[in-house]
DNA sequence: TTGATATTGATAATGAGTTTCATTCGCTGT
DNA sequence: ACAGCGAATGAAACTCATTATCAATATCAA
């Protein structure tokens, strides 16, 4: 289950205090601009979004912003090597990876225990500590193999 | 077992005359260091090891080829979110994925048949075709646990 | 050897993301 | 409510990786 907007502002703002930063306006509408969208969003695309909102919002803001709540645990990023960052809610109860359309970019999130384990044993075998991981699988989507 | 730099150097020259490119000295130079590398190497890094043997050659000319290798199936793009990307040989035998250290960024290759079986079952499983996958694992080496 | 055309290197341009800095805002104590 | 201080903001400049432009040069089939 999803966060809904009054746990992760909850969340954010908890983790501001934490750091002695505080909550604004602008953090809050970020927020809760971010929280609304369906798709992976880039900080740039984010921001386009925020701007029809409130206009005179800052570019540096919004780039800010998603690396604070990065840090607070409320978004993640994810890099399909497209040259910019994407960025998805992160509640941590629902980790997932990703299978990525690499003719229409459509993607779909999957999430196989078997392989998350296969991936600590690997880790440990080695007598690394895991600390994140990366997968992405890239294909053709059924609707792009008829065309 | 890798290929040799005879090897290679016939892929690319092949790969070259199919498209109706050109071999030059300068993609003899840059496929021939590139091969010696040991790690896995930026651009970047290419060109400053290839400046020493040949001042002259160009910063364009060596991100132009390694994207030809690439093309070419000899090099293989890595991207560990460092912002820039590595190359390393493909040679398509030795597939393999990694597992970098973020203290200190050592990084192991491994590979594990089952993580890539059960990667081509949930591909087909939302009737995708495969075409490539990278999965980082991020940990802390044994060394730098102990700093 | 020649000519068409691909390639090169210098340089400018791009695009994502970050830094700087003067101004404004949020919070805590009065 | 008010003052004061440090945090936050937006504009603009900047960094860094990578790509585009273009005039000069090199390659190779004929
Ligand atoms: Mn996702
Ligand atoms: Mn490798
Ligand atoms: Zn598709
Ligand atoms: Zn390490």
């Amino acid at each position: 289950m999803n966060h809904n907007t009054k746990d992760t502002h909850n969340l954010f703002s908890q983790y501001l205090s934490e750091q002695n930063l505080r909550m604004t306006t602008q953090r809050e509408l970020i927020l809760k601009t971010f929280c609304k969208q369906k798709k992976h969003v880039t900080a740039e695309q984010l921001y386009e979004v925020l701007k029809k909102v409130d206009p005179t919002i800052g570019h540096a803001t919004v780039y800010r912003t998603m690396k604070l709540l990065t840090e607070a645990g409320i978004a993640r990023e994810l890099n399909f090597g497209e040259g910019s960052v994407r960025y998805e809610p992160d509640t941590s109860k629902e980790h997932h990876d990703h299978l990525v359309c690499v003719k229409c970019g459509e993607n779909i999130e999957f999430l196989d225990e078997e392989i998350e384990n296969l991936q600590k044993r690997v880790v440990t075998k080695y007598g690394y500590e895991l600390v994140d991981h990366s997968l992405n699988l890239y294909g053709i989507c059924p609707k792009c193999q008829k065309s």
